[in-house]
DNA sequence: TCCATTTACGCAAACGTTTGCGGTGACGAT
DNA sequence: ATCGTCACCGCAAACGTTTGCGTAAATGGA
C-alpha cells in the first residue's frame, strides 16, 4: 500500500477549495487568483505532491509507457538497443515496461497481451526467433496501434523500422576476407527464417560473386543457435577434412569465436592460414586471441531511432511506413589480416 | 489512441445490463444466472475484452508493476540480473519497468521519483557508484513503500536485500592464487563508497592474512571505472618497474582483462610469470588468452531471489530486514594455474 | 442605482473497473 | 391476500485527475 502520497483531493481538503481549482491552480490555468496559486502550490510542494499518472492514464487514455520485447536481454547487442530505448523514452518523458520472449513464439503473444492491457501508448520489437505467425502484430496494426520493428522485420507490409544494413555489412566483411587473399570462404548462417540471415547471406553471395568467385552451397553451414559450441563442432569438422576453406564469415560473433576455437584446437593458425570475420562487434571481440575483425552495428543508436520513430508515430498519429537502414562498420582486426 | 479496445461498459451496453453484471459474470461471481454468465463471457470473447489495468491500478491502488533501477544495462551481470527479475516477475503476474541511471546520481533521484509516480508496487535497486547520500530511498521506506536492493547494498540500516559473498569470492580468489604458489598479489580495486568494493578488498587482506603474506597498501589499486584502460594504464606503468608483483586479483573482469593487455604487451608470460584472476565471470571470461580465472556471481539468481523478496513485502505488507547472501564459484582457468 | 462585464471558483461528468447495498420479480408457504 | 425467501440484477460511489460549463461575487461604467 502506498501510503500517504498526497492527491489534489487532500490539498483541496486542506484549502477548502475544489479539486478542479488545485488542478487549475498547479498547472497554472487562467482563472485562478495569485493568491489561491500561491496557497496551492505551497501545500503541494510541502506535501511533496506528485501526480497520480495512473489516474492521468485512465483520464486521458495515454499512459506515456512503451512496451519494448526482445529475445533476450543478456544479449550484447540487444541490451545496448534497449539502452537507446532508454534513453530516448526518458528525454520524451515516457516509461519503458520491458519484457523478453527468450525467443520463444508464445511468450512473445502473451507479452504483447499484457502490454496491452497495460495501455502501453506503443510498441518495440524484435521478434522471436520461433516467430513465423506475425498476426498478433497484424491485429494491433490493423487497428492503427504503433509498431516498430527493430533489427528483426516481421513479414508484414508496409511497417515502421529500423534495421542495420545486414547486406552491406557482410558484403563488406566478405569482401575484405578475400582482399586480403583469401578464397573459399565458408558461411556460418543464422536462423534462416530470420531476416537478418537472409541478407547477410545474400552479402556474402554477391561479394563472392563480384570478385569472380563461385559460391559452393556446402559452404553455407547454418547455425541456428548462434551458441560457440554449435559452430565449434560444425568447424572441427569441416576443417578435418581435406576439402578446407581458407576463411570463415560467420552471422554472428559466438559462431566466429567457436570457429577460432575449433581452428586453435585443429593447430591451424588464424589468421595466417584461416581468415576470420564475425558480425556484431560483440564487447569480446577485441578481446580474445586474435582480436576479431568483426561487422559493427549501432545498437545504441537504433535503439534511439527506434524510440524517435515510434513517438513521432504516437504523436501524429499516423503511421507511414518507412524502413531506416542503419549503415555498419567493417572493424578490421588480426583475425582477418594476412601478415604481409 | 487505443482504438476499439472493447471495455465492459461495450458489453454491457450490447447486452442491454448493467457494467456491474458484466463484471461479475466474467469474475463467476455468485448471483447472476447462467444465461447471462454464458452471453457476457461469450461476447468477452468475440470482442476480445481484455481488462483495463488502468482502471484496475487505480481502483485497487495496486499496479503489478515493478520498478527496476539499475547503473547500466549494457552489462554482463546487470543484464543477467535484470533477466532473472523479468522471469520472476513474469510468473508472478507483475510487469518490470527499467531504468538506468547511467551511474548518475541525479538521475537515480530523478527516476525513483517518476517511477513513485507510475504507482509501482515495490521497487528493485542497484544504486549507482555516484550516490552517497540515500534519503530518496529512506523517505520511501519509512513510509513503508518496499523497496530490495540487490548487489549494491545503500547505507541504511534494516533492509531486505540480496548480495553475493563478495567477501568469499574475493578470499578464495586470492587463496586460490597463493595455492599456485604467487605470493605478492596486486589488487585492481573498485570504487571506494560501494560496499562490494569493500568486502572484495577485505577477503582480498584477510587470505594474505591467513597466508601469512603481509598486506602492502601499495599493492592496492583503485580503479574506479571499471574500465579496460583503466587498469592496463596502471598495470603497464606498475609491471615495467622493478619491485613487480607477481600476481592480480581485479575487482572486476573487466579490470582483470586490462591487466591482461597489460602484461602481454609488456612480454609478461600469464600464467608462467603473473597470475590474474578477476571477478563477475563475464561472457568474455573464459573466451579471451589465456582463458581467465574469475569468481562467477549468481546474477539471475539474484534477479529471481531479489523479486520474491519484494513479492513477499508487497504481499504481506511487511518488511522484514533480511540480506541474503548468495554463495560465489570460483571458475578456475589457465590464466592463474601455472604449469605444473 | 442598475446593468454589464470580469474574476474566481465549484459542479459534475468522464476515463474503466469493482463492490456494498438495495431493489425487483417470481415463487412457495401460510 | 399476505409474507418471506430466494435468484438475479442495477445504482452509485470510489480510485485521482481534467475540463466544459455554470454561477457567485466583485468590479466597472453610466
Amino acid at each position: 500500500m502506498n501510503l500517504g502520497q498526497a492527491t489534489i483531493k487532500d490539498i483541496a481538503k486542506a484549502l477548502n477549495v475544489s479539486p478542479s481549482t488545485v488542478s487549475r491552480a498547479l498547472k497554472d490555468y487562467p482563472g485562478i487568483s495569485e493568491e489561491t496559486r500561491k496557497k496551492v502550490k505551497d501545500l503541494a510542494e510541502e506535501l511533496n505532491y506528485r501526480p497520480n499518472a495512473v489516474a492521468l492514464s485512465l483520464r486521458q487514455s495515454k499512459s506515456f509507457t512503451l512496451g519494448v520485447i526482445v529475445p533476450e536481454v543478456v544479449h550484447f547487442f540487444f541490451s545496448t538497443v534497449i539502452s537507446g530505448i532508454e534513453e530516448g523514452a526518458l528525454v520524451n518523458g515516457y516509461n519503458v515496461i520491458l519484457c523478453q520472449t527468450n525467443e520463444q513464439y508464445e511468450r512473445e503473444v502473451k507479452m504483447v497481451d499484457t502490454m496491452i492491457s497495460s495501455q502501453i501508448d506503443g510498441l518495440l520489437v524484435s521478434h522471436s526467433r520461433e516467430t513465423k505467425d506475425f498476426s498478433h502484430f497484424k491485429r494491433l496494426l490493423d487497428r492503427n496501434f504503433p509498431i516498430v520493428f527493430f533489427d528483426r522485420l516481421p513479414e508484414i507490409e508496409n511497417t515502421v523500422s529500423v534495421i542495420v544494413d545486414d547486406f552491406m555489412g557482410a558484403y563488406d566483411a566478405v569482401a575484405h576476407l578475400i582482399l586480403q587473399g583469401y578464397r573459399d570462404v565458408l558461411h556460418l548462417a543464422g536462423p534462416k527464417n530470420l531476416k537478418i540471415s537472409e541478407q547477410r547471406l545474400s552479402g556474402y553471395r554477391k561479394a563472392l560473386q563480384d570478385a569472380g568467385l563461385p559460391v559452393r552451397e556446402d559452404r553455407i553451414i547454418p547455425c541456428p543457435n548462434g551458441t560457440l559450441e554449435e559452430s565449434q563442432t560444425h568447424c572441427s569438422l569441416l576443417f578435418s577434412g581435406t576439402d578446407r576453406p581458407d576463411a570463415v564469415f560467420a552471422s554472428n560473433d559466438m559462431a566466429a569465436a567457436g570457429a577460432i576455437e575449433a581452428l586453435k584446437a585443429l593447430g591451424i593458425s588464424v589468421p595466417e592460414t584461416v581468415g576470420v570475420v564475425g558480425f556484431s562487434n560483440w564487447q569480446f571481440s577485441s578481446m580474445i586471441a586474435p582480436p576479431m575483425t568483426t561487422v559493427a552495428q549501432p545498437g545504441f543508436e537504433m535503439g534511439s531511432r527506434a524510440v524517435s520513430l515510434l513517438l513521432q508515430c504516437i504523436e501524429s498519429g499516423k503511421y507511414n511506413p518507412t524502413t531506416e537502414v542503419l549503415p555498419t562498420a567493417l572493424i578490421p582486426r588480426a583475425s582477418s589480416q594476412r601478415k604481409k
